[in-house]
DNA sequence: TTGATTTAGCTGTATATACATGCTATCATA
DNA sequence: TATGATAGCATGTATATACAGCTAAATCAA
């Protein structure tokens, strides 16, 4: 079987069908479905999860809230998707969306005692997934594999 | 600030904020956007690209297409999800899902001569984004990432 | 003080992802 | 051969993701 063209004569098939992103993309599938499985007597997605997480464990001392924009900034990911993702834990009751009333453009997100609640519940399902991912890969690769995000993370950041 | 309950006492905020699962969808939202935006000029995403790319340099020697279900399973992600993700190169020519005569519940799913030469247009843009992604991480911490994630991907496999 | 600018967030649109379910075609068996 | 079981895929529904563009609110300038 000839090559597509001289463009991809010095390009692998293997890489062209899994480069670095589309590895972590799959990856992220797969892990997700771990999570989201070992999470699902619970109700939560490990995006929610994580969220309710991170909330739960801000110090919300000050006003109690976080700003979208300094939210998703802090969860690498895009406001807009912060503001879509919030939707299903505020209709649940886990989380409040408020404005900030000394700054109307604001918006103080901070989680509920409900969403406290659910998200003790949720732990140690995902203490158990966690603990599915060493025995899966292994306590060193596991940990390199972490490791290595946090780096990757950290130098790609937009 | 005392930490949340007794039930999270021994949980660290750093890792309940960023669990192995976290990590890797954030890296993935993170450089996604990079080829995305790497790709944007050819009007293709990373995972438009990889499937033309996946298709293109499959030997499609036999009836010519591959089953949607072999296809997910190739790539890991489910075959109501590809279903989907084929939709849009359906839609613009690039790809062609047709019934398999000798079976035909089966799919057919072939690159059709110009999604080939779309390939080929975004294929020097592709192989920029991952000069970035070097750029970035270094070619040690890149290698080292790709063979993390390969492995990963095997041992979590559904 | 009012008009321009900037900031914060939401909505429209499109792709990505997967589970539950439904539909159709094939296969196995009586 | 008829029918029940199975296989392969599509659709309904819900979450995830981000860009372009919009609205509202605060800030700054004249």
């Amino acid at each position: 079987m000839p090559k597509v063209t001289a463009a991809t004569d010095n390009l692998s098939t293997r890489e062209l069908r899994n480069c670095t992103c589309s590895r972590l993309r799959r990856a992220g599938r797969q892990v997700t479905q771990l999570y989201d499985q070992a999470l699902e007597p619970a109700g939560l997605t490990i995006g929610q999860f994580g969220l309710l997480a991170h909330l739960a464990t801000a110090g919300t001392s000050e006003g109690g809230g976080i700003a979208i924009g300094t939210l998703a900034h802090a969860r690498g990911m895009d406001p807009t998707t912060l503001t879509r993702n919030l939707k299903p834990l505020v209709a649940e009751g886990w989380v409040v969306n408020a404005r900030d009333p000394r700054d109307r453009r604001v918006r103080a997100v901070a989680i509920t005692s409900e969403g406290r609640k659910k998200f003790l519940d949720a732990a140690p399902l995902w203490q158990r997934a966690e603990a599915q991912m060493e025995t899966l890969l292994g306590p060193e690769t596991l940990a390199a594999l972490n490791a290595l995000l946090e780096v990757s993370i950290g130098k790609i950041a937009a």
